[in-house]
DNA sequence: CGGGCCTTTGATTACCCTCAATTTTCGTGG
DNA sequence: CCACGAAAATTGAGGGTAATCAAAGGCCCG
């Protein structure tokens, strides 16, 4: 990401940055509430974000990694989505008030901030066009190997494998499918020896074949500058 | 929206403000290239946002109107999306650098653009949920009430109709369906006498039912202040 | 007056959802 | 450590729905 100059630090340096701990099973923001606080950015855990609809339908817009904001998009209104510490999660924020954030309190956050939102943006347009555009296969493929590549970027890729601590019921609302069809692509996936999925557990089995089937091209999973 | 206070005055009239014009048919922005304009706002005409992807299927992420920023979510970077005059287009850009008006130039316009951007994103992931969790028939109801909605606070909607000078094939991209299923949605939103779409005109014909059957709130569509 | 794009309809197929039941996993308390 | 119950994962059967294939009619533009 970026790096500050010289004349960002006292600007960075007198912004309050405080650390805080949620448990999991805590409701961070709730869909419809104004925000509260100004920047959220997850440094540990697992969160997921989520829309609930009045036909008793849920979407996951997104599972919140580290590095990622939980508040762009609702930085002057209300929340869009609700998300839910997962596990137990550990993040930054800051808590000055947003408009003086990207107005003159430090040029340098301004400008991180604005490339962390235009990544996530152009992360949940990908979203829209996998739900919108591909088959299930290839659309649970596709999700996967995503959150592998962001995990690489936040280092915490081990051996294409990684935690994965939520239910086929949650990956169905991520996918626009219902959680019994999940359940059988993720079958195929494993009997095609794509991905195995297993106790909380992905393991990318053939990562190549991966990015052959899905097209996946990462270039929008970096940082503006 | 907002008013400008009188401090924000000199910022904003020092803001190079240029108006064009670009014919039907122009591509006016496109998905990868790096952004070259700060900002683009359309005061008049349609456009199409859309993303092509490398399984030949294209996803129409959203139909700018009157009153929309085209080239929110990727200030800093590359345009996650295309996006296509429809018919003649009029905006109005600034064309300064963008992090200098996001930072101390005008703190008015910095907050005007945080709420632009913030309710565009609201808009998105509506339109998520739309496609991944409703059917087809609310699916397409849904859309053209959104757009109706917004005309409204554009001040371009009379009468519950409207010109859409889209072809069914551009709706289909826009809700994940085929072309062929799009024509038979639209001939049963006919028969219900919900919504009639006929030469480039949408007429609302039973707003509250259409209101009722997608349980419509159009909260996300105000601006953040 | 063509020609091409768009719209519309029909027939068939493939896929995903629904309903139902069983097995496995996991957390909790005995 | 085991037993229990609840939640999650898995499999089967069947039906509905959207995609696909095919073709005809309408509309606009040159």
């Amino acid at each position: 990401m970026l790096e500050p100059s010289q004349e960002d630090l006292p600007g960075i340096h007198s912004v309050p940055v405080v650390e805080r701990f949620y448990p999991a099973g805590t409701l961070i923001m709730e869909e419809g509430q104004v925000a509260t606080r100004s920047l959220v950015m997850v440094t540990a855990g697992w969160a997921i974000s989520y829309k609930s609809m009045q036909n008793g339908q849920r979407v996951v817009v997104d599972f919140p990694l580290r590095g990622d904001l939980i508040n762009h998009g609702s930085p002057a209104g209300r929340a869009y989505r609700s998300v839910l510490a997962q596990t137990d999660l550990v993040t930054f924020e800051i808590n000055i008030e947003r408009q003086g954030l990207l107005s003159g309190y430090s040029p340098f956050l301004a400008r991180s901030i604005m490339s962390l939102v235009a990544r996530n943006y152009g992360i949940a347009m990908e979203h829209l066009a996998n739900v919108a555009r591909r088959r299930p296969l290839e659309r649970a493929a596709y999700l996967l190997l995503e959150i592998a590549y962001r995990l690489e970027r936040a280092e915490t890729l081990k051996h294409n494998r990684f935690q994965f601590p939520f239910t086929q019921s949650d990956l169905a609302d991520a996918l626009g499918l219902t959680a019994i069809h999940t359940n059988r692509v993720l079958r195929d996936l494993r009997e095609a020896e794509l991905i195995v999925v297993r106790n909380g557990v992905v393991e990318l089995v053939d990562k190549p074949g991966l990015i052959d089937m899905t097209f996946f091209d990462p270039a929008y999973l970096s940082y503006g500058g």
